[in-house]
DNA sequence: GTTATAAGTTATATACTATTACATTCGCGA
DNA sequence: TCGCGAATGTAATAGTATATAACTTATAAC
């Protein structure tokens, strides 16, 4: 098993680990430019292969994004993890919110991959990309660190997410930066958090008070 | 000046308005797919001209998507606008975010080519895309119902856009049909629009306060 | 009417995806 | 350790897309 972003060694017939590789090139191609950016025959002739080469490792285009995409996604939980991770002055939410943003931004391309694209959404049930993105909106649940009261937690993890991501689009668009902006994306998303945690803490309040009363 | 969606006559030289007919044909294209099922060639094909006839109206495919973009946020705005015009139960507000939400879904791939490509992005000020994206968010604004006080519009008007858009990413990813989603896109979205009215009643109040105490 | 220009045509260069048939290497069991 | 099958790579090629160049036809301004 050979380095990941490598050439394959001149005078030799297999590269090694093409197929790892792959991803690890497309995802740095996916960085700026988004999927359009990833070209089989682009990659393959940076790793130093064959234009068909890559066809051993993924039946088609379509297939080789959604590794990248299901790869994305696991950094994105590693990098979550990381930052919610420590003990810290911000809330785990407040953390989770500055570290999705910034990689939006940063890394549009691949959020676009992510987030923007049909990859995901035809991603079947039980395939690597799927448990991918299950695994980081987890995430986001672990952030709220509140108890499971019914299906409040999941309600606002996905208005959080549904925000944050917004903010994303909005921001890549533009909007932030025009004239009538006089809102930073972070004093936005901060807003988002805060109403999150209200909004959550005043419906679990209520839950148990009417489970209460109804005992 | 002849109808946007026909093909070339027979026996004729030129299309008539091969250029509007161009992007409504796109429009159709992009629907489903997105931007990548937007060709210029099947395009030419459809229209009974010749492949390289489309580059007399468009530079390249990348001014194609922008004509198109710009004309799918004039379509929105008329929606938004329709929607916003008559006496409904409904304030504006709901009835932007329903409409918008509604748009997002149904017509998936161009509500991608307006918020999740470059293209708006790489837009010029003052270009034809540009202004049109502005006068969309303009009637976010006006939804919102309230007088300008500072900037306090516009920060609740980028809020629940985002918030919007988000809902939208994340219903196309299939995050609301996942068995952990015991809340539906429209109650999120309901959720969202009864916190702007209040944020922003809120804001308002509490500057004209602070103004009265510092005069 | 003549003529400049807008708008279309054919032919062609270049790039990417994908398949088929063939070649090389690796690893595993006899 | 030899041999053989599976995995992995190559060469050749078909098909489709963007884009440009050189040429043709219609339109409209004078």
């Amino acid at each position: 098993m050979r380095s990941q972003l490598a050439r394959k060694p001149e005078n030799t017939y297999h590269h090694g680990d093409l197929r790892d590789a792959l991803i690890k090139a497309a995802l740095r191609e996916a960085e700026q430019g988004g999927a359009e950016a990833i070209s089989i025959k682009a990659l393959a002739k940076q790793l130093g292969v064959s234009q068909p080469a890559p066809y051993r490792h993924f039946a088609d285009r379509e297939a080789l994004l959604a590794a990248v995409t299901a790869e994305a996604f696991r950094q994105l939980s590693a990098i979550l993890r990381e930052a919610m991770a420590g003990t810290s002055k911000q809330s785990k939410l407040s953390r989770l919110a500055q570290v999705t943003l910034d990689f939006g931004l940063r890394r549009n391309g691949i959020y676009r991959l992510m987030f923007a694209s049909r990859t995901v959404s035809c991603a079947a049930k039980g395939s690597e990309l799927h448990e991918a993105t299950r695994e980081t909106f987890s995430l986001v649940i672990e952030a709220l660190e509140a108890p499971a009261v019914g299906y409040l937690r999941e309600r606002q993890a996905l208005k959080i997410w549904a925000a944050l991501h917004g903010v994303v689009m909005l921001a890549e668009q533009g909007l932030f930066t025009g004239e009538a902006a006089h809102a930073t994306r972070e004093e936005l998303v901060e807003d988002f958090v805060n109403e999150t945690k209200a909004a959550l803490a005043a419906a679990i309040k209520d839950a148990r008070r009417r489970k209460k009363n109804g005992a």
